[in-house]
RNA sequence: UCCUGAGUAGCUCAGCCGGUUAGAGCAUCUGACUGUUAAUCAGAGGGUCGCUGGUUCGAGCCCAGCCUCAGGAGCCA
């Protein structure tokens, strides 16, 4: 008999047919009950043994984790609880689990616990619905830009460039690491190396990808990233991916419409097609909450933060203004901050995103015109102000308990600014010359933004740990799988 | 990398002021029960107290160094 899925199986109203479902034992209860789970869905399938009449030993290999197959008659549940069981006819273990030795158990483990055994983790509730939700929000990206014409452009993973002024970057190379060959200076001879060159993984598709953009006219990346940075914290990876859209003719105003409506547009795919899992995480993180003293708990739940999130505008805010309200606000009055804002051209501290996030504004906020002294070399320089400070074109989005989630800018397309930028930073123009050339002939205003894919999916889920996010993190000291 | 905290049974944790044989719940095993929802009830087994060294008559507990993990900070997405 053709299998089913539980989760088809879970909708159907077709009572008193027979069945085949395979899937993995949650629990064995009263020696009569199995929870079974396929994967399909997040609820699991309880399926009927009738115990008097079925081998002993074959009941004693029920154990959490085995694998099996089940066929037998659709019935209304008995019991509450479920709508849908199935009266086991036959049963099949396809394969056993040790119960001396399988790790998981029907209760609740700490994630700290679930991330030693990331290769087991997807087996529970809540990293099937992680994950779920995860691969909803990809697909989501994709199309948003596709039914936009954007074109998805694969940049390179390994790279030679050194100057994308995105962090350290893990070196790339063939080399004996006993037995690096020197040259008569004592300097390593990369010539010798498998590029013949010194190369990189990448930190960033951005430069690759405005090359396709003053083609292509409007493109993004969607690939892995990685930055050697000793970051230990609830929302660094070493290896994480990335959503960067570059495109030609859009200024720093369009390059926000699209950031915000490309958040808007995944968030609410989510909303629609995962509504079990966010059901479930929802419940999850309230259960959580719980434990937290009062004046900690959100005032919304998780979908109503999102729903909240998709129906507001995001809040536009000059970096002058967001300085001038961090020293009139209490904590910086208070010396509650532990960095105090006095000045303008400081940059902002986590606490002071989160103060403007989450205490004053209350909803997403985007931060533009940042002092040119903090930011990065492509952004487009800004006419002076009346008090002839010196800002540029970019935009940070910031979200409730994350932080940055978007970082972009308006692109400097003006030849002689950018490679006085460069000279001024100590980035090594000769060897940007293929990036510069987008300038040099049919320069064009545009902008892009990267979009941190795992700590949209952290806000999406309500997980706190951004290795929660990602099936195999590598972070600092672990590159365990 | 810095600051703070943690590491005791498979998991979650307790362990008093340094004192005799290191405990509990869950899981596992055995038995009972049988419409359960992390089933329930009874019993049993299960420990390199992170590692190394030190102080002490005596260390899970005190001291030093190291390792790992978590939270916060910095870097950023």
């Amino acid at each position: 008999m053709k299998r089913i899925k539980i989760k088809d199986l879970l909708n159907t109203t077709e009572f008193g047919r027979q069945a085949t479902v395979m899937g993995w034992v949650r629990t064995f209860r009263n020696n009569q009950f199995i929870a079974v789970n396929d994967g399909s869905s997040i609820n699991n399938l309880q399926a009927v043994v009738d115990f008097n009449n079925t081998d002993d030993a074959l009941l004693k290999r029920l154990h959490t984790g085995a694998a099996i197959a089940i066929t037998g008659e659709v019935v209304e549940s008995l019991g509450k609880g479920q709508r849908v069981e199935i009266k086991v006819k036959e049963l099949e273990i396809l394969g056993d689990s040790d119960p001396e030795k399988y790790p998981l158990q029907p209760k609740k483990h700490s994630l700290e616990f679930l991330r030693e055994i990331a290769h087991l983790r997807f087996r529970t509730n809540t990293f099937n619905a992680v994950f779920k939700v995860r691969h909803a929000l990809a697909f989501a990206v994709h199309k948003f830009f596709n039914e936009r014409g954007f074109a998805y452009i694969h940049t390179p993973v390994i790279t030679g460039s050194d100057a994308e002024g995105a962090g350290e970057m893990f070196k790339v190379t063939t080399f004996d690491l006993d037995q690096i060959p020197r040259n008569e200076d004592g300097s390593v001879n990369y010539k010798e190396d498998f590029f013949g060159r010194p190369t990189n993984l990448t930190v960033s598709g951005q430069l690759e990808g405005e090359l396709a953009a003053m083609a292509l006219g409007e493109i993004y990346t969607f690939g892995p990233t990685f930055r050697a940075e000793n970051s230990n914290t609830t929302r660094h990876l070493a290896e994480f991916w990335m959503i960067e859209p570059e495109m030609a003719f859009y200024d720093l105003n369009d390059n926000m419409d699209l950031a915000e409506a490309l958040l808007k547009y995944v968030i609410s795919y989510a909303l629609e097609n995962c509504k079990d899992e966010l059901d479930f995480l929802q419940s999850r993180l309230s259960e959580e909450e719980k434990q937290k003293p009062q004046a900690e708990r959100s005032a919304l739940n998780l979908k109503e933060k999102l729903k909240f999130c998709i129906e507001n505008d995001f809040e536009r805010v000059n970096y002058t203004e967001a300085i001038d309200i961090l020293r009139k606000s209490k904590p910086n009055q208070k010396r509650q901050f532990k960095y105090l804002i006095d000045e303008w051209g400081a940059d902002l501290q986590s606490e002071h995103e989160r103060y403007l996030v989450e205490k004053h504004f209350k909803k997403p906020v985007i931060l533009i015109n940042y002092p040119a002294a903090i930011k990065s070399f492509y952004m487009r320089q800004n006419e002076p102000d009346a008090q002839g400070r010196e800002t540029v074109g970019a935009m940070d989005i910031l979200f409730p308990g994350i932080g940055e989630i978007v970082g972009g800018s308006q692109r400097e397309e003006r030849l002689e600014k950018l490679e006085q930028r460069m000279y001024d930073m100590n980035i090594p123009v000769e060897e940007m010359n293929w990036f510069l050339d987008t300038r040099r002939f049919g320069s064009a205003p545009h902008s892009g933004f990267g979009l941190g894919f795992e700590r949209l999916v952290l806000f999406v889920t309500g997980m706190t740990n951004i290795r929660d996010v990602i099936p195999f993190p590598r972070t600092p000291k672990n590159a365990e799988f």
